[in-house]
DNA sequence: TTACGCCGTGTGAGCGTTCACAAATAAAAG
DNA sequence: CTTTTATTTGTGAACGCTCACACGGCGTAA
């Protein structure tokens, strides 16, 4: 269990080569799994390399491979709840391909950011980037300018964009939720949205729009939100003075939800005999809201696999033409929207 | 903007220095900021490595220096709150201190899936590991064997142990939470707890137990939840068909206080009215809850703050002895607590 | 038999750095 | 003006690995 020397005397190829009695090539062929090794060398040589505890030195293989099992994820907002959701099933869907991760997180959306981001890692030979770029400010075209050939893909940019990446589609999404409400009979739908200057909250807050006047209905009162529980509720606060007869509510997420329901019900109104009250993401905690919140879930999971997948058929084929990825949210409904009486 | 040159075409040291017409050695101290070179040639250096766009070759520099600038940072479930935004607070840290963080997460806590994730990674000579071990099930004299001499930092072991690491005094937390309740008046005062295999849960029950023993009051009733808010929902279902007639709720986490609320409400008690309710992390959403809970804050980020500090000074200083640092969370007051009337 | 091919193995070179020196130059002292 | 000392620069080697190739040995076909 212990390892068997001090870590001055680091094992290398040569070390476990004299052990086996062979040259250090075959070791290096046995380590990468080449066919032209026969049985007994091979055996005998994985033998002295679990006698002496010998790892391969990644650096010394990445120098001469140009390559380096690493991906790279630029993200951006984590704290949130689907930024962090979609870090963690790329590692695990990195993992499971035998990559690994290397995090980087952006405190602003800028080009000299991600370029910082990149340019620290460019000489670390990373195989590919995965940029989670929710947020506007840059000229995606540009990225690409700035990745030295690096492969990279691209999560929560705009729906049609040309640049390659995986998006679940926000339209689809908002047209579900804003159905929803109609279906039920509702004709008064105002929207708090999240920051308009995040794709996802564009796409949702236009689509929120659309939907309604394809139907001949005029859209009702939007504001933004912060993506937080408290900001949502003072958005509410801030619809409630523009408007107060509505009785339909589209939400950019489900903490935004939250603090709305607690703006509405401080205001007298009830949910869903008053107001029905429709989220975005589906958090975990969304079906204990007081009530059962009903929402848009995103599978980030799938998203962190595509993502993953993508990426690496763009590692082994370079030159794979750009594509966007496209998943499809869908709508579970709970107790926080009715029919209209 | 653009790379100067295709990427099959690297610009190495050797092309900086032929540009500048000094030895490559020359480049290699500028780029080390070593004093030991003219102003002069430092700006002809300086200029080359712009006009050719150079970077350092990580792979190379590792092979010699046996260093990396690089953290691992091993987690185990990050889909909670509390392990999420340590692992968001540890990469700025190390960012801020000039680190790359390197991803793992173990889909258990079992020394072998530690093992993996530290043999993975012994061949990328990282610098140093920050370990979230927040679960029993392993011994961590053992892990400390496996790291050959790399150093290690664990974050939220058991308050006392005598491994090298950060952690939250969970036992100070629940005493906070439980004295506030009986400073209101409750004496009898309820537990959902978070799984007992967590360290933080298994601290806070004791102190829950040990805080009430002190003043002479039995503990009433505890149930486990599994951290989720329907898993809060069922445990305090649970709790309900054992005991009914308690006044004081303490909960391991927020998420389970929420699904609690929930099931109480359903049951017919009010809060705070019938029943007060003291949760545990803060999460941002648990200002905006029906009603805003009262919780125990735990600051994350001086906690990613210290453990990548002690990290840095781990590798700097290998032969330090081995803390514990220990953080104090703090009581939020909200409107899930009241007096006993 | 001789030739060709294939399989398993070994040899030389190089990946792009840094380290430990040695050399050259400049500055200070005698 | 020479000698000593400090400062700046250059040279060889090594880090641990993979790649391209060369080399024997054996089976198969001419």
């Amino acid at each position: 269990m212990t390892p068997p020397e001090n870590q001055s005397k680091r094992v290398t190829l040569h070390d476990v080569a004299d052990s086996a009695g062979v040259s250090y090539q075959t070791v290096s062929r046995v380590i990468n799994d080449d066919p032209h090794v026969s049985k007994s060398t091979r055996i005998r040589v994985l033998q002295a390399i679990k006698a002496l505890d010998y790892r391969p030195n990644h650096a010394a293989r990445s120098l001469v491979t140009r390559r380096s099992n690493l991906l790279e994820i630029i993200s951006f907002g984590v704290s949130h709840y689907g930024p962090s959701q979609m870090v963690t099933h790329i590692e695990r869907a990195a993992r499971e391909r035998g990559y690994h991760l290397l995090l980087s997180h952006l405190s602003e959306m800028s080009l000299i950011e991600i370029s910082r981001a990149i340019d620290n890692l460019s000489g670390r030979l990373v195989d590919g980037i995965i940029l989670i770029a929710p947020v506007m400010g840059v000229d995606y075209a540009e990225i690409i300018g700035i990745t030295r050939g690096i492969p990279l893909v691209m999560i929560d940019t705009p729906l049609g964009s040309n640049a390659p990446g995986v998006v679940i589609n926000q339209h689809h999404g908002s047209q579900l939720a804003t159905q929803h409400l109609l279906s039920l009979g509702h004709r008064h739908i105002c929207e708090i949205s999240g920051p308009l200057n995040w794709f996802g909250a564009i796409a949702r807050h236009e689509s929120w729009i659309s939907t309604l006047k394809s139907v001949g209905i005029e859209p009702g009162v939007s504001v933004q939100g912060d993506w937080t529980a408290i900001g949502g509720y003072e958005a509410a606060k801030r619809l409630l003075e523009a408007d107060h007869s509505f009785t339909g509510l589209v939400v950019g997420n489900d903490q935004m939800a939250l603090g709305a329901m607690r703006a509405l019900r401080e205001y007298g109104l009830r949910i869903p005999e008053d107001v029905s009250i429709v989220g975005f993401d589906d958090i975990p905690e969304a079906i204990c809201f007081e009530p059962p919140l009903t929402t848009v879930r995103q599978d980030f999971d799938a998203l962190g696999t595509q993502s993953v997948e993508y990426l690496v058929d763009l590692i082994q084929r370079p030159e794979l033409p750009a594509q966007q990825r496209v998943l499809h949210p869908n709508l579970i409904v709970r107790q926080s929207t009715r029919a209209i009486s």
